[in-house]
DNA sequence: AAACTATCTGAACGTATGTATAAATTGTCA
DNA sequence: TGACAATTTATACATACGTTCAGATAGTTT
């Protein structure tokens, strides 16, 4: 982005979500017309940065840029997004809610099964977050793609975090529990290395497609080898036992 | 990174290097003395360069910010990086032989031992890559974590991609030699997801600090994790038999 | 010594940036 | 209807951007 006049990191921010939207945004759309007409040029807005911040990344995108995508004029972007770093911040936490509780929907199931497994609670994290990205409307695409962008960037992830790492926490609890044997380090080294491939087959076409030499359609066509390559990675993880591991 | 007046994506750009050196960049330094002292100023420009990319990303640093780094005036950077495209591009062919050679030495053992195991094979792509990361000299480091940055990104990889992808080729071709059965696009697929973890290991400190709650130390702490999650995960696409695998 | 070339300086050009705000517009309610 | 608040427009400000270049500097060769 490299910003200007005030902007310098993406820290210190303040301005709030937008006025009307209680903490609960998106929903219970308020009867009166005037609310409902500003939200949805807020949504425009929200998807326009969504699709640009995925496509070029963060940095690479103007507030001016959105508002050509989102047909509305550079005050409106300031007005319903904020500040850049806000902006952002609002993008990612509109979806986050519905991707976490179809993770939390399907973690209890696996864990109220008769014998939760770890390849279950892999699959159980990474196929909500492949549908989202393969959903009908494609601003979960970008948004699934955005994703990946944020979490590889500690600049930005240290703001957002706290919006996916709770989760994350959940389901390395359930891993414990399920391996009470396992060194937690290893876990947490071995999910992330898990979110990571995940999120590369969604991020990084370019480079499926350069390799294959074929085009290579949706992200859900490899899901399976995704699946197949992280469980089994992740239960060798597991299966050892803790204390120190790793070599010198 | 935002541009202006000319710059408007990573495509379409042509000056080369730079003055004095050929295609071997780097290496045999002419005994003149002017060539050196040259040498020597372009060398802390594109170390400043690289330390900034990877630690900012690419759009967000600015010319100007890597000229201060490297203590030289404006001008300089643009006289031995060219424009910031070419600038980004010498920064990463810089090193890449390096580690390519590197790869392709233990590529060649490994294949030239009695029964080559994808297991080997694994471990000769990653632990190259995993030893530059740790290197004694901090500007590996800074090279290890710009390529995470460079690879995760469609719009940067298609301007470098084939600086990496002749080599991963190769190891496709070792890979597939090892295991005539499996499936070429599963094995794509396996590598990619490989480079992913391997990179987000380097890449994504924060959020395994974050995660585990203490820093954690260099990236080599979580070497046999990541080996032993990558060959175990690649192993099981491996021997999935070759023809449609994944679903609907 | 002078001629020559590589390197470096300093400043400029035109454009783009993020943010702020006064004024106009729109729709709602009293 | 007019008062009112939410929204949108249009414009401005100060700063940063990538790139270019005439000229100063320094080292080498003749």
């Amino acid at each position: 982005m490299r910003d200007t006049a005030v902007m310098r990191d993406p820290d210190t921010d303040s301005r709030a979500d937008s006025g009307p939207s209680d903490d609960t945004p998106g929903d219970c759309p308020r009867p009166d017309g005037r609310l409902l007409r500003g939200e949805a040029t807020r949504e425009r807005v929200l998807d326009a940065a969504e699709r640009l911040f995925s496509a070029e990344g963060v940095d690479a995108v103007s507030i001016r840029q959105i508002a050509a995508a989102a047909g509305v004029t550079l005050g409106v972007v300031g007005f319903h997004g904020g500040s850049k770093t806000e902006l952002i911040r609002t993008v990612l936490s509109r979806r986050v809610e519905a991707l976490n509780i179809a993770r939390r929907d399907r973690l209890a199931r696996v864990m109220a099964g008769p014998a939760p497994k770890l390849d279950d609670l892999v699959e159980a994290y990474i196929l909500p977050y492949l549908e989202y990205a393969s959903h009908d409307d494609p601003q979960w695409g970008a948004y699934a793609r955005l994703i990946a962008r944020i979490v590889a960037d500690d600049r930005w992830y240290k703001n957002v975090g706290e919006l996916y790492d709770p989760m994350a926490r959940e389901y390395l609890d359930a891993m414990q529990q399920v391996c009470p044997e396992a060194d937690r380090d290893a876990l947490v080294t071995a999910l992330t290395l898990t979110v990571a491939s995940m999120l590369s087959l969604v991020a990084s076409r370019a480079r499926i497609a350069g390799l294959t030499g074929h085009a290579g359609g949706n992200a859900m066509d490899h899901r399976d080898t995704l699946v197949s390559f992280c469980v089994n990675g992740m239960n060798a993880i597991a299966s050892r036992k803790g204390g120190p591991q790793d070599g010198p």
